[in-house]
DNA sequence: AGCAACCATGTCATCGATGACATGAATTTT
DNA sequence: AAAATTCATGTCATCGATGACATGGTTGCT
């Protein structure tokens, strides 16, 4: 590893110059720039990023933190940001919070550690209190999930009036029973697409039948099970919305299995083949390449100019890809309920 | 940000002692320790690690470059990684290398100034004798394709045996018209699947028909055009090899438009979906979790034990998933050769 | 008692880059 | 010509943690 001093003795100089022959600085005599740039020519010389931002106080990565880095949404989500980072230079650490709320807080308190210059995170805890540390060390962005217990950007899509859309949609083609499968309502996001779905339940008249109202999965096989106890009611729903796409990949392969593809279908975020699958999945769309643009821009925009002011909470739209699942006609489909519980 | 210095005046003590205390070491007395602590406590003391590390000559951080973090071979590859690197207090730095191979190495030199600990690198360009320079710096190992002009660990999925056996699965199928859409031979990757898939050819008896080795493709659309040629030619294919998930995204898209699901088509790489796709799609499955596993196990141990030795080549086993998108005939869905081009 | 061994703790230097300030030479101003 | 200004370059200190070594005190052994 070749160092300034390396450069410095070989060109004969002292390290001060070389520093300066790097940062372009123009007090630097032709002769002597030229001089110390073919030395760094020659040794090869790297600038140790480390020893640099060591002495700035703080490192030129931003830390990104979200569920799961495999997940198809956090992956574009993540990959945005690390293009939107690289064009100022900066690197960036991604860690997986996994399904375990109370990790969160130790594994954030890891990623720390390594003198990060700012944070995105879409959290899994009902708490972000432990981040009040942090908070004039660098900036921290929150996305997908709005922050508890804590004050800090955000960037979140509308989660209650995406929701509320699709249920809509599903009124609109002649659905009264419709049920919702998503995660716990511990999770902010989960909790505002529930509202969603109420809102848009009761705005058309209809009355909410909880036991269409399928809580607390956390992956797709528990989202696959869910969707299995609500075919097998004694009045099963017509109609599911899957809050989350994560849970559709599971919903859908019970569906085809159940051989009740009768059954509609809309899954709040768009996932890989959505399209393609018999039928195809209509879905709301996050776009999550946006979502991952805007926070990184904000992240950037944060570390240059700390004391700007940004607007703190920001709701992206969301949009509804109409597509084949809902479009079979629930009165055509689905048994009577009063047929059914007699006979 | 405390310092170690502010816990060490707050206990009344020399920052070394704090350090001692932090780090274990068993020269301290019971009540000194006790005093650091609670004053560690009181200033919410966290390490600088970049202090640390700069001074240890190099970082707690594995750098991680791969074509494309949002794919989901690459996702699953990463988040393992991620896993076994926290297992050892280590965080991973991630980068996407896109597909042009002339800046590959512009990007792992911005990478490396990070001063990482190790290299975990999926290479998308022909030549990485760059990486000479850091050879004694830090580990390298690289995963799903072999360094080219350069030495140095690697784990890749044996790509000529499993192209072989995806195309003796076709031919066992009755088909003998099988084409093969891929990326550029400048990949080695590529170059083996197909060397697999000739050898399979070749070692049934059957002859390479040019039209229908169809390479060149760089993403889902390419091959999804590539798809429609194929299907044009006066005596199209009767079976598709798809060597690469990626390609299979937009492969089976083209054949469900088309409406030609009578055409076989096997995956070199498991994909979302695959299953509950109709037809499923039958595929050769990588196992990116256990690349990620095994690459990060390995960076591991060379940072630890630079010394010790290692099998440089390691070639990963993959296997078959049979499904439904072979299980057509193709003597009753193809147009025989003889007819079409008469008629 | 006398000396070694051990122990708790402190001091200093170090890692690489760079800001603050110094130095000495050349050039311009009065 | 003396003073002031500009300029190229150098020296030193600094960021936080820690290894090498020092110091002064206590214990143990002969």
């Amino acid at each position: 590893m070749t160092t300034m001093q390396d450069v410095a003795t070989r060109a004969g100089v002292s390290a001060k110059t070389v520093s300066r022959v790097f940062n372009d600085d123009p007090h630097v005599t032709e002769d002597t720039r030229e001089r110390v740039q073919s030395a760094m020519r020659e040794l090869k010389y790297v600038p140790n990023m480390l020893a640099r931002t060591f002495r700035e106080g703080k490192s030129a990565v931003i830390g990104i933190a979200v569920p799961d880095v495999a997940d198809p949404f956090f992956a574009a989500v993540t990959k945005e940001i690390e293009l939107a980072a690289r064009e100022q230079d900066m690197a960036i650490v991604v860690t997986s919070l996994g399904d375990d709320p109370s990790l969160e807080q130790s594994i954030i308190e890891t990623t720390v550690r390594h003198q990060i210059g700012g944070l995105i995170i879409a959290p899994i805890s009902a708490d972000q209190s432990y981040l009040a540390r942090w908070q004039d060390s660098f900036p921290i962005v929150f996305i997908d999930r709005t922050p508890s217990k804590f004050n800090a950007d955000y960037f979140v899509e509308d989660d209650f009036g995406g929701a509320c859309e699709a249920t809509q949609h599903l009124i609109s083609h002649g659905h009264t029973r419709i049920a919702i499968v998503g995660d716990s309502t511990e999770v902010p996001t989960t909790r505002l697409r529930l509202e969603g779905y109420l809102a848009a339940l009761d705005s058309a008249g209809l009355k909410v039948d909880k036991d269409l109202v399928m809580l607390g999965s956390h992956d797709a096989d528990c989202a696959a099970a869910a969707c299995k106890t609500l075919l097998a009611l004694p009045e099963p729903p017509t109609a599911i919305f899957s809050s989350n796409a994560r849970f559709s990949i599971g919903v859908f392969p019970a569906l085809q299995t159940l051989n009740r593809t009768d059954i509609a279908l809309i899954s709040y975020g768009d996932f890989t083949m959505a399209d393609v699958l018999r039928p195809s999945v209509t879905v709301i769309d996050q776009d999550p390449r946006h979502v991952g643009r805007v926070a990184a821009e904000r992240i950037l925009a944060r570390i240059s100019a700390p004391a700007k002011r940004f607007r703190r909470k920001n709701i992206l739209p969301v949009n509804l890809i109409e597509r084949q699942s809902c479009q079979s006609s629930p009165v055509l489909t689905a048994p009577e309920p009063g047929l059914m519980t007699i006979g």
